[in-house]
Formats: structure tokens, C-alpha cells, sequence
RNA sequence: GGGAGUGUAGCUCAGUCGGUAGAGCAGCGGCCUUUUAAGCCGUAGGUCCAGGGUUCGAGUCCCUGCGCUCCCA
């Protein structure tokens, strides 16, 4: 709320009571808190025996009580006043808990601090563990301390922050009215800690290479610009980290990988954060077979660890975890067809058939002329069928790799060796999101400035501004590139596979929101 | 870019045929020492997204704009 308006009534009430709290000489905004357990773990500290010993004795002369006591923080959820006795549900990352405060057994101003809480409050309480008549492990307090106070309502306790855009807006309050949320990123967090694990077990070395670049290279895609004062340059925010990460193949790095985020500069949807990750891998004298493998592997072992955490038997065989509406298999192995035969299969002719795919072009109503009524080519139309009719017929539920791309659409990829008219490229596709390409790099300076040279023919004025032909590329690959293979793996689809998350915002902490004031400073 | 939906209290949502702006939760006052969305009594809270139009009268109908959501490109 912007501060020359006046103070919503309800935040007055939170600050007034908060002066309360102050004047029993608490500080709202608390002080440092040593032994602290998470909620989680006080809970399973509960001793049964010793609560039912205290139960049954603890009115006994001289008897000691033996329950564990514990001092937790957490927000308050749920608060239930029945005058001298307070329930509070603390919720922390770990989960939820409740407190009982009671005027009999609180040490003040405990108590009296705990009447002026208000929900959404920080709070600290220590005390001793035990159940209530129905069951629910407890923390008894003794003591109780303010935390934080809360001066913004929460949001409804039942029916929660539903309202995506505030979520995203307000993610430090969705992360704790919603857990899922905060179970969803720290999901997230144990993927891409394992992704490295498992690359560094097996040699390969992570880097990080420039994000703001002076060629936005590596990708087809608009790049962010910015400038630089000190140099008076512009320079671009990158789209992809390839042309540095093989530099470093020149370099004498045999195996190298970079997670990290790049930048694009086009639309936003469930699929698209203008910002986003990617795991780009390079492995020297191994090939798109090579990187294929790795992939594989790497996602299964990501998927058997979240099926783990969600008690999913993932051991020996298949196992398989939910995105929307299917199951997808990650047990098994991935399965392999190449753009050619998946082709034929959905079309019934061949791509290298030039009459036949002219002629499907046409019945199927296929774009194949561009903006200004110019035919496309052959291999475009033949790439514009297999989006709309053979991509759909791979199996969302079974992780597959699209081989073997023509080479006329994959025009930075090296040619097969057996077949040069289609590419060494493999994609890899799953809950029908591409998730992951896959190539055998080229590595001959001379073909690859002619695919420049041959890109930048194409383009027209504005974006030759930022797509300029890359030298120093070019001079490295003079130097000499080993053979490679290559894979790009988006970090983000990933994540929303694994834990079946429909929008890529619901992965990301803070998705690119417009700015509540960009209606006035807009033309 | 196209289509559909949507915008009402802090939150989640109703609002009939165009006729005084509603509920639950949250808040405030009161009662209450084993509650579980605690309960009971009382009470306060509104730029109905913005602007224009039709009408005696608009949250409701029409137009324009903006935001958000979903689907499609």
C-alpha cells in the first residue's frame, strides 16, 4: 500500500495490538533464538511414555516430569482463545504444530503476550511435549515469545491466497498460506542439487560463462539489451551459454556443464519466464549418443528421487509419477524413433518426398507460403506437418527421443555420418514438453562460419542488430574443437514434470509479473 | 495476435427480472482452561477495476480501456 494513503483499519488493529505486546515489554520484532527445533522435529521428539507417566503421576509429591521439552518458532495459522487457555497452530517449512498456552502453566507475560497474537504472527514458545485428550501432539508452553508481528492480514485460513496473480505477487505470503508451494521449491532445490551430484560423479566440471554477452550467440532467439557505461557498449543479456562452453572444449576441458539462468526476450505463457534455467553439458569426443545417456540418466534418477520423497516405491523396475492427468513411466527405458520414420508413420509418405508432402501441404491445410505469399521450402513444410500431426502421436506418458532432425531445419548441426541429409540431433520429449535437445557438435570452422554467414543472410534489419557473426567463435574452432556431444536440459520443464506443476511460474520463486503502476507510465 | 471467462469487504465468494450492497472467515467488544475451521452474544467494515452511455433508477444492460485466468496461434 503506498504510504501517503491512509492505514487500512485492519493493519491500525494489528499495530495497536502490537504496541500491546510492547508494553508487557516484549519486543515484536523479537531477539535471537538458540536450541530452536523445526516444528517437525518437535513433533517427533513426543515421548509417550513420559507423557503418560506425567498424565498419571504428575500430581505426586516430588515426581519428576520426564517429557522432552522443546522451543519452536512458526507462524500462527489457527488461534482459538477460550479465555484462559489459548490453542495456536504454528506452521514453519517443515510443517504444522500446536501450542497450547494456558494461563496456569505460562510463565508471564507469556500469557499476556500471547492474548494481544494475531494470526499471521511470528511466534516463539517453549515448553514440554504432550497429547491432548484427542490425540494431537503438543507443545505445552511455559514460555512464549514474540517472533515478528504480522501487520498485514493473512490471507482467509480455510479457503487460503487462491488468486494466482497474488500468489506470484506475494510469494513470501503464498509460501507459507499454501505449503505445497514451499514443498514444490524445495523439491526443486533437491533436483537440481542431485543433477549436480550426479554430473560431478561422473567427471564432468561445472563453470559459469558470461551472462552479459557482446553476441547474444548460441540460440535463436531476441535477446534483452543493455548497455554498459564504463565502455559505452551495448551488450546482451544471453540467450544460451553454448558458443562460451565450447570454447572451453578448446580449451582442454573435456567434460564441462553450466546450470544457470539465460534470457529471452519474447512472450510470457505456462511455458515461458522471460528468465529461466538451463543445464547445458558438453562432453569432448563423445557424440549426440553420448549426451543422450547422460539425459537418460540423469532424469531418471531425479524422478526416482521425488518418487521416493513421495513415498513411491521406486526401486529395481519401473515407477512412474504424475503430471495432470497421466502417469509417466521413468523406470523404464526412453524410448527412440527418428523424425523420418515418425513422419511416414503419421503422414503415410516419405519427407524426402517433394510431390507427396506438397500435396499433404495442401490437404491438410498446412501453412507453406510466409507473411508475403513467398513458398516456403520443402523442409519447412515438412517440419510444419510433423509439428501439427506427427509430434502429437509420441506418447506423452513415455519419455522419447525425436532422432535424426533433417538436416535443412538444423542448420548449426552436424550431419550424420552414415545419412548427411538429416542431422545429429535428438530431442527429447515428455508430458508433451520438449525437454531437452540434444547434438553432435560441429566442429569445422570453415562449415560452421558458412551456417552463419548463411543465417545472417536470412534475417532482416532488426534483428541483424543483435545477431552479428561471431569471429572469436570462429577463431576457437581454428584453434581446434574436439568431437562433442552436446545437450541443453530446461531446468524449469523438468521441474514441472517431476512435480507436476502445470505452469512454469508455479517453479519459479519470483515469474516476471507487469508492475502494478504500468497502466499510468505506459503510452 | 485470436477466442472464451473473470474483476464486488483484508481473504474466499454470493448478488435473481435493472429497484436500499450480502455471506463465511478475518477484525472489534463481551463470556469461556483440552480446542481442532472451537463455540455463544453483540458490532464495525465497500472507489462493486476505470471511464463513458442507456434509464426515473445500473454491481446488474451497452460501448471503450485496463488487469488477471484459461484455450488457440
Amino acid at each position: 500500500m503506498p504510504h501517503d494513503q491512509t492505514m487500512h483499519p485492519l493493519e491500525a488493529q494489528r499495530r495497536a495490538n502490537r504496541d500491546v505486546a510492547a508494553g508487557l515489554g516484549a519486543n515484536p520484532y523479537g531477539v535471537r533464538v538458540d536450541g530452536l527445533v523445526s516444528l517437525a522435529e518437535a513433533a517427533a521428539r513426543y515421548d509417550e511414555g513420559a507423557d503418560a507417566e506425567q498424565k498419571a503421576r504428575g500430581k505426586e509429591p516430588g515426581f519428576v516430569d520426564r517429557r522432552p521439552v522443546v522451543r519452536v518458532a512458526g507462524r500462527v495459522m489457527l488461534l482459538r482463545d477460550n479465555g484462559k487457555l489459548l490453542w495456536a497452530n504454528l506452521r514453519d517449512a517443515s510443517g504444522d504444530l500446536q501450542v497450547a498456552i494456558s494461563q496456569r502453566d505460562c510463565a508471564e507475560p507469556g500469557f499476556a503476550i500471547a492474548k494481544s497474537i494475531d494470526m499471521g504472527d511470528i511466534v516463539v514458545a517453549e515448553g514440554p511435549l504432550t497429547k491432548t485428550k484427542t490425540g494431537e501432539v503438543t507443545v505445552w508452553a511455559s514460555r512464549v515469545e514474540m517472533g515478528a508481528k504480522c501487520l498485514v492480514p493473512p490471507p482467509e485460513k480455510h479457503a487460503g491466497l487462491s488468486d494466482p496473480e497474488l500468489r506470484y505477487r506475494m510469494r513470501y505470503v503464498d509460501m507459507w498460506a499454501n505449503p505445497e508451494t514451499t514443498r514444490v521449491f524445495q523439491l526443486r532445490s533437491r533436483i537440481v542439487s542431485l543433477v549436480r551430484r550426479v554430473l560431478d560423479g561422473m567427471g564432468y566440471m561445472e563453470v559459469e560463462t558470461p551472462m552479459l554477452q557482446t553476441l547474444a550467440g548460441g540460440a535463436a532467439a531476441r535477446p534483452f539489451t543493455t548497455h554498459m557505461n564504463a565502455l559505452d557498449i551495448s551488450l546482451f543479456m544471453r540467450i544460451a551459454p553454448e558458443l562460451y562452453l565450447k570454447r572451453l572444449l578448446v580449451g582442454g576441458l573435456p567434460r564441462v556443464y553450466e546450470i544457470n539462468r539465460n534470457f529471452r526476450n519474447e512472450g510470457l505463457d505456462a511455458r515461458h519466464n522471460p528468465e529461466f534455467t538451463m543445464l547445458e553439458l558438453y562432453h569432448a569426443f563423445g557424440d549426440m549418443e553420448t549426451v543422450m545417456g547422460v539425459t537418460e540418466g540423469l532424469i531418471r534418477e531425479a524422478a526416482r528421487a521425488v518418487a521416493k520423497e513421495q513415498g513411491v516405491a521406486a526401486e529395481g523396475g519401473g515407477f512412474s509419477l504424475p503430471f495432470g492427468e497421466m502417469m509417466i513411466e521413468y523406470g523404464a527405458p526412453f524410448a527412440r524413433v527418428r523424425y523420418g520414420e515418425l513422419f511416414k508413420r503419421a503422414l503415410g509418405v516419405e519427407m524426402g518426398d517433394r510431390g507427396g508432402v506438397a500435396r499433404l501441404a495442401a490437404e491438410k491445410k498446412v501453412k507453406a507460403k510466409d507473411e508475403k505469399g513467398v513458398a516456403l521450402d520443402h523442409w519447412l513444410i515438412v517440419n510444419n506437418l510433423f509439428e501439427e500431426f506427427a509430434e502429437p502421436m509420441v506418447d506423452p506418458a513415455r519419455p522419447t527421443f525425436i532422432t535424426h532432425y533433417p538436416s535443412a531445419i538444423s542448420p548449426l548441426t552436424r550431419p550424420n555420418r552414415e545419412d548427411p541429409t538429416v542431422a545429429d540431433r535428438a530431442d527429447l520429449f515428455i508430458g508433451g514438453m520438449e525437454i531437452a535437445p540434444h547434438y553432435t557438435e560441429l566442429n569445422d570452422p570453415d562449415v560452421q562460419a558458412a551456417k552463419f554467414r548463411e543465417q545472417l543472410a536470412g534475417l532482416d534489419d532488426e534483428e541483424s542488430t543483435f545477431r552479428t557473426f561471431d569471429e572469436d567463435f570462429i577463431m576457437a574452432l581454428k584453434v581446434g574443437m574436439p568431437p562433442a556431444g552436446g545437450m541443453g536440459l530446461g531446468i524449469d520443464r523438468l521441474v514441472m514434470l517431476l512435480t507436476n506443476q502445470r505452469t512454469i511460474r508455479d517453479v519459479v520463486l519470483f515469474p516476471l509479473m507487469r508492475p502494478l503502476d504500468a497502466g499510468a507510465s505506459r503510452e
